[in-house]
DNA sequence: CTGGGCATTT
DNA sequence: AAATGCC
């Protein structure tokens, strides 16, 4: 028993449980490394954070109205509670709880229905949001779980506070430490985590401060762990997991299904060979698993037992579908179907078109009433979307519904046969295969590169107009600009919610070390510096006329470039760049080229300080100093963090939201429309002297692939057009560039990419 | 009387 | 297209 993960911390490696988080050599990978097959596994841990809302829904509501937050709520769907607030909770009334259940047990149970998801999945995307811009300075890797949970991958951003006040590395952990009493010598082993452990703290903060909610984070080393030790102290609260305690939080799990990844059926075949403790699965002998699952699954559930994932936080980035469904007791007539589907596709058709993108596939899914195994008997049906259709939908011409509902029924009579009889219990409409349209650019000369689509293009090529229209979407629907011509009208700031509405917030020091060079980037880099992409392409990129007129958007702050930069002229650009950040929102400073931002030595010396010893005059704990870059007003964490009696009044919360939200929308929109006044020179700047694009979105970078991410900085460094690039790497989902990912072609993806920005030449 | 929505894998 | 998993 446990044997497996004596082994695993006794291992060669012991770089797991003693300390020397401290020694890891600062050249060494960093979350580039787990997603590098060419480097063996670093001697790094990474740092992982899970951010899990308390029961999400029913805070969306309480938000909605505040008045529910003093009564016991429910949020009822059909027949079920799906989660309750927990004021319910201390009355008896439990998650996926039967409503005739729960309303026996409390009978003052307060009941809203929550079928309708979009308020939640707007706030959700608001919570991503809002993780990407707190990350958004290091490469941020978000990976979203369902609508409430959130993966991050920190282990850069811990580095850099490492680095900034490397001899005063926090001793002290932000809220608890798994099974460890804080003032356990031992606790003082790990400082990454110590360091996540607080930047844990400041998210929570942060995103209670700008959307008024509240939720649990984990700390550990890596998804599963991180996942698991959130849940330890439930609600608004946060828990460290240090490696010696592996063994214990998953000796605490009563159940296999316990372990995320195990579900239903995997549970039930553990089962049958035996299994139902997670030791039993610990020490299940591998070859007897394998038989069952296969060498791949059995290793990988085996070591989930362990507590081992090596799994990388991957960027959701958007959906990759839409969807709608509704399930009922029975339907049973062609007609009742028809309504349906048309109720079903006018919602969804709704949030395509706020989603820009063109879907080019229809599925529909039935399930059929059965008596026995009612859950799982879903059929479905799909079919491509003409494009003379598919372009209604983008634009918005509510033509395509008729259209749609047709294609649907014809789906749906592929399945169900007219004459007969039938009985469903559920009716879903998905819209997948989504394509950011092509648009053309106003005054650019890029519009030429993306007009002319051939009619076969290849999947490269229409990544390639993914990308181009990504970004014109996220131009219309941030900020309203004029994009030329026929494209429809502009959809308002709804550019889908799954990007942050605001560009990344400078938290702390930028960086000052390379020390996050991917081997793979490093490896490129000479010949990429020769290779230059071909002279034409680069000629026509940065000579193109009107490439200076692509609306700069604030800089994306990426440390690889950003490092590379003297620090005034770093500072220049914070301040040029961030006027509502920097200077609070009363500032309204896109004029101000002066370097207002704080200096950054004096940030890392204020982190030196609130981690070190508090100094006596403190009263702002570690986080405050960080807050205060973004927050007019600095936030108390103490207040923030630990339990909310003193809560902000929702009314209070959101008006400075969307105070915030508003004035930055307002000077982001003259960021825009005046692409020369003190943001000319930070596009400038960084064009020439770094090589990054002042146009690109941060977020939408952020969403792309790791190893894209990685070969476009690769590129933009060595002076690539990319102010192109840039234009184009709006908003763009991951879907076709994660495709990519695995695509076996390993040769430099980000070239490929480049190419396809050239006109197609014949 | 077990939701609605998303992703991944085969 | 279906199965499985997660919330």
């Amino acid at each position: 028993m446990d044997v497996g993960v004596e082994d695993i911390d006794e291992d060669e490696t012991d770089w797991n449980s003693i300390c020397s988080d401290f020694v890891q050599p600062p050249h060494v990978v960093i979350h580039g490394g787990k997603y590098c097959s060419k480097v063996p596994a670093p001697p790094v841990q990474r740092v992982i954070l899970h951010f899990d809302l308390d029961c999400f829904y029913a805070q969306v509501e309480m938000i909605r109205n505040p008045a529910l937050r003093k009564v016991p709520l429910g949020i009822q769907q059909k027949y079920i509670i799906v989660t309750c607030n927990y004021v319910a909770r201390d009355l008896g009334v439990t998650k996926l709880m039967l409503v005739t259940d729960a309303k026996e047990k409390c009978p003052q149970l307060v009941l809203v229905k929550g079928e309708d998801l979009t308020h939640y999945r707007e706030t959700s995307y608001k919570v991503t949001a809002t993780v990407l811009q707190l990350l958004m300075s290091f490469c941020p890797l978000v990976e979203r779980l369902g609508f409430d949970e959130n993966f991050m991958d920190i282990t850069e951003m811990v580095e850099r506070r490492m680095e900034q006040t490397p001899e005063s590395a926090p001793y002290s952990y932000e809220g608890h430490v798994y099974n460890l009493d804080t003032s356990d010598a031992k606790v003082m082993v790990h400082p990454r985590l110590a360091v996540g452990s607080h930047i844990a703290a400041e998210l929570r903060a942060e995103i209670h401060s700008k959307l008024g909610l509240t939720g649990c984070a984990g700390i550990a080393t890596s998804k599963l762990l991180a996942k698991l030790v959130a849940g330890a102290f439930k609600p608004n609260q946060q828990t460290t997991l240090l490696p010696e305690s592996v063994k214990d939080i998953m000796g605490s799990l009563n159940g296999l299904r316990k372990v995320p990844g195990v579900g239903h059926q995997t549970a039930k075949r553990l089962q049958a060979l035996g299994l139902v403790g997670v030791q039993d699965l610990q020490l299940f002998p591998l070859a007897d698993l394998v038989r069952e699952f296969g060498v791949s699954t059995a290793q990988h559930l085996q070591n989930l037992a362990l507590g081992i994932d090596d799994t990388p936080v991957t960027p959701t980035g958007a959906p990759q579908s839409l969807s709608n469904e509704d399930s009922f007791k029975k339907m049973s007539s062609t007609n009742e179907v028809w309504q349906k589907v048309k109720d079903l596709l006018s919602s969804i058709l709704d949030r395509m078109h706020k989603d820009g993108r063109q879907p080019l596939t229809l599925r529909l899914t039935i399930r059929r009433y059965s008596a026995t195994n009612k859950w799982f008997s879903r059929e479905s049906r799909q079919c491509p979307i003409p494009n003379h259709i598919g372009q209604k939908i983008t634009s918005g011409n509510c033509d395509a519904l008729a259209q749609l509902v047709t294609m649907a029924m014809k789906l749906f009579h592929k399945m169900v046969n007219n004459n007969t009889a039938f009985h469903l219990t559920l009716l879903n409409v998905c819209f997948s295969n989504l394509q950011a349209k092509c648009a053309a650019v106003s005054k650019g000369s890029i519009t030429s590169f993306f007009t002319h689509r051939s009619p076969e293009k290849t999947q490269a090529s229409s990544r390639c107009q993914d990308l181009s229209q990504s970004v014109l979407g996220n131009l219309r629907g941030q900020a309203g600009s004029d994009v030329e011509g026929k494209t429809e009208e502009l959809t308002g700031q709804d550019a889908s919610h799954w990007i942050p509405d605001i560009p990344s917030n400078l938290k702390i020091k930028p960086y000052t070390q390379s020390t996050m060079h991917s081997p793979e980037a490093s490896q490129q880099r000479p010949m990429v510096g020769e290779c230059c992409i071909g002279g034409t392409v680069d000629d026509k990129m940065t000579n193109s006329p009107g490439m200076t007129d692509v609306h700069p958007l604030p800089p994306n702050i990426d440390p690889e470039v950003f490092r590379l930069l003297p620090e005034d002229i770093q500072k220049e650009l914070l301040s040029a760049a961030y006027p509502e950040t920097t200077h609070g929102l009363h500032s309204h400073g896109t004029q101000s080229v002066r370097p207002t931002v704080s200096d950054p030595a004096d940030r890392a010396h204020s982190f030196h300080h609130n981690h070190s010893e508090q100094p006596a005059s403190s009263s702002q704990p570690a986080a405050c100093k960080l807050n205060d870059s973004f927050h007019s007003t600095p936030i108390d964490l103490r207040e923030t963090v630990k339990g909310f009696d003193r809560q902000p009044n929702a009314p209070t919360t959101n008006n400075q939201q969307e105070h915030t939200v508003s004035s930055l929308h307002y000077s982001l929109t003259d960021l825009l429309e005046e692409g020369n006044s003190s943001t000319g020179l930070v596009s400038r700047r960084q064009s020439a002297d770094c090589g990054f694009p002042g146009s690109v979105d941060p977020k939408v970078f952020s969403e792309l692939p790791p190893e894209i991410q990685r070969e476009l900085l690769s590129e933009w460094r060595q002076q690539i057009p990319v102010l192109k690039i840039s234009s184009s790497l709006k908003k763009q989902g991951k879907s076709p560039l994660a495709r990519e990912k695995k695509a076996p072609a390993k040769s430099s993806q980000a070239n490929k990419l480049l190419n396809y920005f050239k006109p197609s030449s014949g």
